[in-house]
DNA sequence: CGTAACTGGTCTGCTGGACGGACCACCCGA
DNA sequence: TCGGGTGGTCCGTCCAGCAGACCAGTTACG
């Protein structure tokens, strides 16, 4: 059909914008503060009436926010006394450093250089920072995986899972999350090339080459067993696109 | 005094939260689309009334910020035909891939390893990359640091300039716009860094030496120029954070 | 050549979020 | 005990976004 060719072509076109109020962002912030230990349990907040001030919004729109993370558990409210955060620990909490879909809106060899650059670099230090109980929890996210047959949406969760756990042991925050913002690059489409026949085979096999490596603590091995791992994402991604590409 | 003592440990806290309307949202979008080359010169645009319905917007929404970007001469707008991507270059429009100052969430530690790694990789691809033109360019900016004398803000734009050049000459939009944010850390803080004197001689003197290694094409020479200058900035921003927390 | 289906252009009333301000009640240190 | 801090509540105003209706220009097709 003629009339959306160019949102075939550009599929990132397409889908929400990320929209968010004043309070929202004001909430996410603190989180994002609280998540990276920038604020640290028992910190006292400024005054609602300070905090309005330097973030230029309204007392109100502050008051929305602390109310917000409040019923998270995050800060501790009681009138006549400063807001505190809470003993709370949100270290493993995904923090989206990057802008709403932002990494979307780039091509496919751009993102591909990006991730073997730094996701091999995080992985790389994650084989000497790992420790045995997550060595042990990627065990049983394999088995998992051995055990979830064609369920493809269950598969990505635990696939995605398998990732962070291995992405959060590199000891740098900010690279972790920069990658799990790239490990997210066309993830709606990403679903359906996990649908096709053997795709998730083919990633268990990888996952478990993965693993084996880290357990002997092979870096060499490790970071070639994912630079494999990502080179079958570039391909397959390559070919769906490809494959849209004639059907339109 | 003590009732900001966390606005001082934190300074991240402060400062403006990122506000935007629905209408800049779906703007910024298309005009990342644009810089980024998903979307061409001559391309058309799907009807306001499908564009609205993909991106979850009223049709308003969709023509205010189709409205913006005709202003700036971005798209062009005809009545009673689809609007088109205008003839224009936009690739070196900086965009910012990460939200609003949440890079200033991460510790100086995390920063500064994320850019040994990753600014560190696009300069040394720079090298192989870079033409005559942008090495010229390099040298006038130069020239004009040398100028400027004692005039900080002019010395941090060109600094800007002088950074942003050479990134974008190593062939990885994603990293470097990635690296462009990262550059922007606790930016606001690092203009009275700058204002220390000698500090700006210091700068102009790493520059030198990085594009002198530049025009040789010596890789290891211009890696080893940016990672005393990235060295040279952490060692600057910790005085700094621990003049601010004993004057607290 | 006329017409229908597309397109952009204009306008209206409603809703929700943000705002500034005022005032109330609790807490704590001097 | 009191004053200056704090959080808690409420109100009227403004703006952005929305859904919808209708108008005017363009183009392809019969």
């Amino acid at each position: 059909m003629k009339t959306d060719g160019i949102l075939t072509q550009v599929p990132t076109l397409g889908g929400s914008i990320h929209r968010q109020t004043a309070r929202d962002a004001v909430a996410d912030k603190l989180t994002t503060l609280i998540a990276t230990g920038m604020l640290r349990p028992g910190d006292e907040l400024p005054g609602e009436r300070e905090l309005a001030h330097v973030l230029h919004v309204s007392r109100e729109t502050v008051r929305g926010a602390i109310q917000i993370l409040s019923a998270k558990g995050f800060i501790e409210v009681s009138q006549g006394t400063r807001s505190r955060i809470a003993n709370v620990d949100l270290s493993h909490l995904p923090i989206t450093i990057t802008s709403s879909s932002a990494i979307d809106r780039y091509d496919l060899d751009a993102v591909h250089g990006a991730r073997l650059l730094v996701e091999v670099h995080v992985v790389g230090e994650a084989v000497d920072k790992i420790d045995e109980a997550t060595l042990s929890k990627l065990e049983a996210l394999l088995e998992t995986q051995r055990e979830i047959g064609q369920d493809v949406m269950r598969f990505l969760m635990c696939d995605r899972e398998f990732h962070l756990t291995i992405y959060r042991a590199c000891g740098n925050p900010l690279l972790t999350d920069f990658v799990i913002d790239l490990y997210g690059y066309l993830m709606a489409h990403r679903r359906h090339a996990m649908a096709v026949p053997g795709a998730m085979d083919n990633s268990y096999e990888d996952h478990v080459a993965i693993v084996e490596a880290l357990r002997r603590r092979d870096k060499p091995a490790v970071v070639e067993a994912f630079r494999q791992h990502l080179t079958r994402i570039y391909d397959t991604t390559l070919a769906m696109r490809q494959r849209a590409r004639t059907a339109s």
